[in-house]
DNA sequence: ATTTGTGCAAATCGTTTGCATCTGA
DNA sequence: TCAGATGCAAACGATTTGCACAAAT
């Protein structure tokens, strides 16, 4: 599956998104929805915009990945346990995780697996459901 | 699904594993596996043992649910991002996750979800499939 | 001018590690 | 005896927070 965001530019994403087109916001969007699907810890990211020679602190890295997951441009995904991945990638769809290596991967779409989505218990809906295919190394 | 493992007494259990059976470890098998199936983090485990007056420091706590992993007793489930979860039930199964509850459920076995399994890509082999079913109380 | 965002450093959380001390076989 | 286990406190990595300063409306 790939991501159907239709990049216009990043300036019209965060005017969309009610968020305030401020230089750091501008950057990190442009590195984030310019090259298709991604998959960044907020390290990486942070690498990224250092040597693109875009001045930015670790703790706005994280503001903004948070704001961006809030306003539906980006998705949390949880493989790992350490460490936040975010998805550029915001329709239905899983995961590999190649273990050891710490990498994600998109499941394509003619792959997908759900069945039947189980009953939730008394009281619950159920919000999501999260597969994550994990992966190693064939020996 | 249930815990297939006859509780025969903790002490049967560590010989089988080849864990020596020292305080610690007799009593925190006890804690986990004489009352069915569980779901515990460290910290919860280290709480119950404080409040059933055994001694035990929480390194010990990581270090025993880390070896009850690795042979066997014990199964890790990558729930949520920030703590791990530990399973008394290591039979095939799934989990609901109730957000902001940080609270982990085994899927009953008769709602299983998987159907088709995703082809890996070249060069990899499957690991296992996770599916977390995550719940959110109805308002 | 006002609101909102940013950077820094310190704080927090879960987890791991180093090392001296104990304990079970 | 002595390999293996434990406890403590310090170290750690990822993330969050408080607060002064800077930038967008």
């Amino acid at each position: 599956m790939s991501n159907h965001r239709p990049f216009a530019n990043a300036l019209e994403l965060l005017r969309a998104a009610k968020l305030r087109p401020t230089r750091q916001r501008l950057a990190l969007a442009k590195l984030l929805f310019e090259k298709g699907d991604r998959h960044v810890t907020a390290e990486q990211l942070h690498d990224e915009a250092v040597a693109a020679s875009i001045p930015v602190s670790l703790a706005t890295i994280y503001n903004t990945l948070h704001q961006f997951t809030e306003v539906g441009l980006l998705r949390q995904v949880a493989v790992d346990g350490s460490k936040a991945y975010f998805d550029t990638n915001v329709t239905a769809h899983h995961h590999f995780f190649v273990e050891g290596e710490d990498e994600v991967l998109d499941i394509p779409d003619a792959d997908v697996i759900v069945g039947k989505t189980p009953t939730p218990p008394e009281g619950f809906e159920i919000a999501r459901v999260d597969v994550v295919v994990r992966l190693r190394r064939k020996s």
